[in-house]
DNA sequence: GCCAACGTTGGC
DNA sequence: GCCAACGTTGGC
């Protein structure tokens, strides 16, 4: 299994939301490589679901239900979409700024590389990261 | 609200 | 193919 990370802003879409609305279509990414690492997802494949810009932090995990299909949202088949189920969300959010303040996360494309919206998180930063959160991988 | 980072577009 | 201009993301 894999383990990712996916960006959204509240405004546009909230956790809340997506919780409420028991499933998303992950649509609308413009970017290559979010594209490419979209393109990677299994479904089973657990994400963090992340909240940029007002209080950035993750807050919640997600399930891969649907791997990747063409973009719904647009005709150019260069770009994909794929369905996201909530688990379940983390006890406490882990913000921004306790992941950039560990060493173990510097490595994290979410330090290193601030505009990527889909990115893929390694097993064991998964299991910190809900660590931090007050959950394990078991609960 | 500002601005750094960075991706895209288009003129040459 | 280069690069300036421009737009967007997202942290602060």
């Amino acid at each position: 299994m894999n383990y990712w990370l996916v960006k959204s802003e509240p405004e546009t879409y909230s956790w809340e939301r997506f919780v409420r609305e028991g499933t998303a279509v992950w649509d609308g990414v413009r970017n290559y490589q979010a594209r490419n690492n979209l393109k990677k997802m299994k479904r089973g494949d657990l994400v963090l679901f992340y909240h940029s810009v007002q209080e950035p932090s993750v807050v919640g995990i997600a399930k891969v239900t649907r791997e990747f299909y063409k973009d719904p949202t647009t005709k150019d088949s260069r770009w994909v979409a794929v369905q996201l189920e909530p688990v379940k969300p983390l006890n406490s959010p882990v913000s921004l700024s306790v992941i950039k303040s560990r060493k173990e996360f510097q490595n994290m494309a979410l330090v290193q590389q601030s505009r990527l919206s889909v990115m893929p998180v390694t097993p064991l930063e998964f299991e910190r990261i809900i660590a931090c959160g007050g959950m394990t991988a078991a609960s």
